[in-house]
DNA sequence: CAAGATAGGTTATAATATAACATGCAATCC
DNA sequence: GGATTGCATGTTATATTATAACCTATCTTG
């Protein structure tokens, strides 16, 4: 079940909601249940090889090679296009501006929403 | 509405989802709807008063003075208060980074998931 | 095989959010 | 004053996202 969503979503590419992977998958299984499907993205988030997007309450495959990163996320809200990039800098940084109270942290959760370079450029031409 | 939902937020410090809200309000409101809450809230937020704490499904009342400010939120696990803090530092580098491909951000969401001080200092002791 | 572990199936429902249309009410304009 | 407009809220219904609780099948390992 997990390989089945990771492949849904790997052909994809763009962040899809929990059911629209589990209409993916009624096509093969129409006995297919919610619970399934999500106990098995919990799985694959539990291994880093899938990120749920908070903002959008949508689930993208993990793009990078080493599941182990904190990721950042730009999300075009033209086209829904997500990029991941990862940096050691701004994790440690947040890590020390969260730290400064002594609160320790665990997880980071960073998406930035904006417009894609061809969505800016295809509006530029209107 | 607004400002009631505000007075709420305010009250409870942490973290409120949208319907713990219109049941706090329904007190002295008993017809009041789901629609009513969230059209305010898209208001308050809006005008920066109130953030939505994605990763919760919550809102909160927005802490600070000048409500224009990129906020970075750090939230305990243990106790769910969150603090609110901000850094032109990370908000810079954070646009620089999505920036790279030729990405125009337009709102960050930033939120950190961890222990407070507290609650550590509590775990420590038992 | 028995006992336990694990994944998935099944049913139901909880929690979060919005669509679509109706109502009330105050401000403004003539 | 009555018409008009705009806007916040009320109302009804429903969409969307997520989980609880319990059951069944299959595999594992002694």
């Amino acid at each position: 079940m997990q390989a089945e969503i990771l492949a849904v979503l790997r052909k994809c590419g763009s962040p899809m909601s929990a059911y629209e992977v589990l209409d993916r998958l009624r096509d093969g299984n129409p006995r297919l249940a919610p619970p399934t499907i999500y106990r098995a993205l919990a799985a694959l988030i539990e291994g880093g090889r899938v990120h749920r997007l908070e903002s959008l309450k949508a689930f993208v495959a993990c793009k990078c090679e080493q599941h182990r990163h904190v990721p950042i996320f730009s999300i075009c809200k033209e086209c829904g296009t997500v990029e991941e990039a990862f940096s050691w800098h701004i994790t440690n940084e947040l890590s020390r501006i969260a730290g400064r109270s002594g609160f320790a942290p665990a997880r980071h959760v960073i998406e930035v929403h904006g417009q894609c370079a061809r969505c800016e450029a295809k509006e530029a031409l209107a």
